[in-house]
RNA sequence: GCUCAUGUAGUGUAGCGGCCAAUCAUUCGGCCCUUUCGAGGCCGACACCCGGGUUCGAAUCCCGGCAUGAGCACCA
């Protein structure tokens, strides 16, 4: 009893500051390619709060940057979601609600809490590293207003104007000092083209957004810290409420590729297959390989909100996922690189093996190796034969080393004395490549009876887990997911 | 350089003044079970960054140091 309520509460995200009733929370992804593993622990968060509390979930795109849109990113994220469980209630896009942010500058401008900066901005930013406002901040407002209808409607040439948020141009935090609210674009926008030429910058789109939409409580990044100081400036000018903020450590996810830019290079140039490739950290490869969502969120959910910094490791998920597979994925033998044997002497060689050995009640393989008595052994296991010299084929007979190898009884209980089982497969046997994440593949035989098999995830035994991506006599192509 | 944040086993986490010679998961090692190096069972290994202080008592509070990370973009 008492260790149950012990557990229960390990497994739990800590409960959220200042809830009143509903929550209302959001992820803001930027529509430059699909989800990876990274962007997934934001998403799970904000998910699993929405559901403890209730109250709705947003998911909003922050797509203010032009040249860095995927245009079908928009619908890829919206899979990966769907694919995740993740719930959203509502979506929203920022390059719809451009007028807010307008209006909202304006506004600003008008109460003297922003200006129009035309200095050049190697020059402003130096100004500020040294404290100095720059000419422009202490301009009249009526001046800035006319500025700013000349910067709406394209009067100024690319870099000549921006529109800043004045905070305190002497506070101690360089990261803190004015910062730009919006700047001119000109690269053609994939949803609404040229229609606008100025463009918010995140820090003010995301506070008038997080107002507009309600946001009770926002969990983000570390590397947001000094974006929230920021913001806190419009809030305050505004007399907004603020949101309760919560930034979580950074993650350091190794071994894989993340970044968007590298990877739709590589989609480009045909080394990568596609956003899937399982070379990559993308929701859709981890999907490909038979990473289970319920996994990701186990993972994330485990690792909590702390604001430390944290190593992601592929081991605990790969684990969490192995919990939820383990008892589904029917078994099979599979040979690597294989080496032929004949078998001499035996009889009639019959053998049956469980689909998996938890659940006989799923039915068998069934093994005649009658007739030639031809069976393959993986290159490894072969070389291992020759040094032991003698072996159990798992489920069918043991065999003694030698060309052709020697039928040698039955017994089981050599296995006692330390005789090694195998795994084999016979002459009827299918083609079968196994696709690894480090884009190598693995080439080889499985048992015939996959190709009866239902269920995407299989154990290849002695080999690891795998989901077959296609079955067919001609062959069976997996994908590795962890052993 | 300045500013901010954080420091519990290999990794992630619990604990947040006495119940802690510190939790759970993973990892690693051993044993049992098993015709898989999977699963299951049992046992074991590994940690409170350092130094001061407050206190009867500190992983827990305070100060300093050190370390790590982030920001100082007309990216998000």
């Amino acid at each position: 009893m008492l260790v149950r309520e012990k557990k229960e509460k390990i497994h739990g995200l800590p409960d959220l500051e200042n809830v009143e009733g509903k929550v209302v929370m959001r992820i803001a992804p930027g529509p430059s390619g699909p989800l990876h593993i990274g962007h997934t622990r934001v998403a799970i968060l904000n998910d699993e709060y929405v559901k403890r509390y209730g109250g709705k979930l947003i998911c909003r795109f922050e797509d203010t940057n032009p040249d860095k849109i995927e245009p079908d990113a928009y619908d890829m994220i919206k899979e990966d979601l769907e694919w995740l469980g993740v719930n959203i209630d509502e979506y929203a896009v920022q390059s719809e609600r451009f007028q807010y942010y307008y209006d909202i500058t304006r506004k600003l401008i008008e109460m003297g809490h922003g200006y129009m900066c035309t200095c050049d901005g190697d020059e402003w930013r130096k100004m500020k590293e040294e404290m100095r406002p720059c000419p422009c901040r202490d301009l009249p407002v009526k001046e800035n207003l006319e500025r700013f209808e000349r910067f709406l409607a394209g009067g100024y040439g690319d870099g000549e104007a921006v529109a800043v948020i004045k905070t305190a141009i002497d506070h101690p935090n360089p990261a803190i000092r004015d910062f730009v609210a919006l700047r001119l674009v000109r690269h053609p926008h994939p949803k609404t083209g040229t229609k606008y030429v100025a463009y918010p910058m995140m820090n003010l789109s995301v506070t008038i957004d997080d107002h507009l939409m309600g946001m009770t409580h926002v969990i983000r990044g570390k590397d947001h810290l000094n974006n929230t100081l920021r913001q806190e400036y419009i809030y305050d000018y505004l007399g907004w409420k603020k949101p309760v903020f919560h930034h979580y450590g950074l993650v350091n996810i190794p071994d894989t590729v993340l970044k968007t830019s590298l990877i739709k290079q590589s989609i480009r140039d045909g080394e990568y297959t596609g956003w899937d490739d399982v070379r990559t950290g993308t929701v859709r490869a981890l999907r490909r390989r038979g990473i289970r969502p319920e996994a990701i969120r186990r993972y994330w959910v485990e690792n909590g909100i702390k604001p430390i910094d944290i190593q992601f490791s592929w081991d605990n998920l790969f684990a969490m996922n192995r919990d939820l597979i383990d008892d589904k994925a029917d078994r099979y033998f599979f040979v690597a690189d294989p080496v032929r044997y004949d078998i001499e002497g035996g009889d009639d060689l019959k053998g049956r093996a469980p689909l998996h050995p938890d659940h006989p009640e799923r039915g068998w393989r069934e093994y005649h190796v009658g007739g030639y008595k031809t069976v393959y052994l993986s290159e490894a296991d072969s070389l291992m034969f020759s040094q032991a010299g003698k072996v159990r084929l798992k489920d069918l007979c043991n065999i003694s080393y030698g060309t052709p190898a020697v039928y040698d009884g039955n017994d089981v209980s050599i296995l006692k004395e330390g005789v090694r089982a195998i795994q084999w497969v016979c002459g009827e046997s299918v083609r079968a490549e196994v696709l690894m994440p480090d884009g190598t593949s693995v080439k080889g035989l499985v048992e015939k009876a996959i190709l009866d098999g239902k269920g995407d995830m299989v154990q290849f035994e002695r080999f690891g887990f795998v989901r077959v991506e296609r079955r067919s006599p001609e062959g069976v192509i997996c994908i590795f997911a962890h052993r």
